[in-house]
DNA sequence: GACGGATTGGACAATTGTGTCCAAAATAAT
DNA sequence: ATTATTTTGGACACAATTGTCCAATCCGTC
């Protein structure tokens, strides 16, 4: 009873009816693993929600090990475009650094934290990351590893430019993403989708927050 | 080869027979479904584990979906009572409040957030909220429900009492914890044990920061 | 219209898991 | 020592899943 066509955003810039059933393929199996895991999911709920054949992902993606793999690579790629697309919106030099930043924050809720990507994603590894270790390696250094760095250059950035007085640059963006999902930790874990105007205000209660501790002193 | 009778803290309070190989059956389950997900956990694999015939699973506890169901309130039971233990060594009238709290911080990290319960908790919780949707709830209800207004209780009596500076105790406790739990995020969700040196150094971190932002000016 | 590659649906063997039944054995209570 | 209770291990029916094989069919291209 599910709408299986709104569980993941779609890509629809490749049009060989090939590629797009194997984006059909792949949008389920991304529905499936993250709400049954890769023990429950089954190949036969995979054809029937991408409305193919049970064949036809086994012509084109192999056997169970490697469509996940494939599918996390998939939405992996998809989430990192997301994130430094937000991410080139850092404010460099505000004029009005808590109105910015809060404007900043909420973009980066939306579009790459709240998002079904990024999502899908975090709960994936925490279910299956002990399952496929080297796809969490993976994970890791193409989310955390370069996510949060870029963060903490921007800050340094900011503190360079006077506008924050930083110590540690990389916890100064770790805790700033800590606040961020301040929130978020124990209502989005069941799948709720967060409400456009709970955004907004999460964002402003981590920046003001961020800032109580970062601004210059006076 | 993983070492099984280190997977999660026994309870030896009682010691009948009977329910002795009932708590083997709990911490079994509670291992495995950790491991594998409700879906890819097996009666045969927990019975192994546990050194006990499949038949006495059976006939103690029922089928499989109350097998878990007991597991789960076990496990909250224990995750409960740890925190509650920890909160009441919450520094009241600090003489220096930052070296009071970032202990406080410490225990609370060690036994009610890096330990075994509470990380079982919060992994299960992920996995499989959406396939018990009444065992969610009463997780809700329990955990943050309970967990985060003591909490916010006992940062307004310090503010109260002028140690601190807080309009908002609810919004201040769901920081405080984001910031506790600011590097765990995305080590210990592969089940990675944060080492004991590591703890202190994240209790300073938060616990700086937190009063850096909440301190009384001046 | 005919060709060729992709797709389909169904059948198949092999494996795995659940939940039940039961007689034999071990364990605790009297 | 005898009785009551639990536990055991094995067998069983039933259902689900994986991955393969294959003939029939669809669909775009030449």
């Amino acid at each position: 009873m599910k709408n299986s066509s709104a569980e993941l955003p779609r890509d629809y810039d490749t049009w060989p009816p090939a590629q797009n059933k194997r984006q059909a393929i792949l949008n389920a199996a991304a529905d499936v693993f993250a709400q049954e895991g890769f023990g429950g999911a089954s190949i036969d709920a995979i054809a029937a929600r991408a409305g193919v054949s049970r064949q036809t992902i086994y012509n084109q993606l192999g056997d169970k090990d490697n469509l996940f793999k494939v599918v996390v690579a998939e939405i992996t790629d998809r989430s990192s475009a997301g994130f430094f697309r937000v991410l080139d919106t850092f404010p460099v030099a505000p004029l009005d650094i808590e109105t910015e930043l809060t404007q900043f924050s909420a973009q980066l809720l939306r579009k790459a934290i709240c998002d079904p990507n990024g999502r899908w994603l975090r709960k994936v590894v925490e279910t299956e990351g002990a399952r496929f270790p080297e796809l969490f390696e993976t994970w890791k250094e193409y989310g955390p590893g370069k996510k949060y760095p870029a963060i903490a250059a921007r800050l340094a950035q900011l503190a360079h430019g006077g506008y924050l007085e930083i110590d540690d640059p990389a916890l100064a963006a770790r805790q700033y993403m800590a606040l961020l999902a301040a929130d978020l930790r124990y209502d989005q874990q069941i799948g709720r989708q967060t409400p456009e105007s709970e955004i907004d205000q999460m964002a402003a209660n981590a920046t003001r927050t961020f800032l109580r501790a970062f601004s210059p002193k006076r």
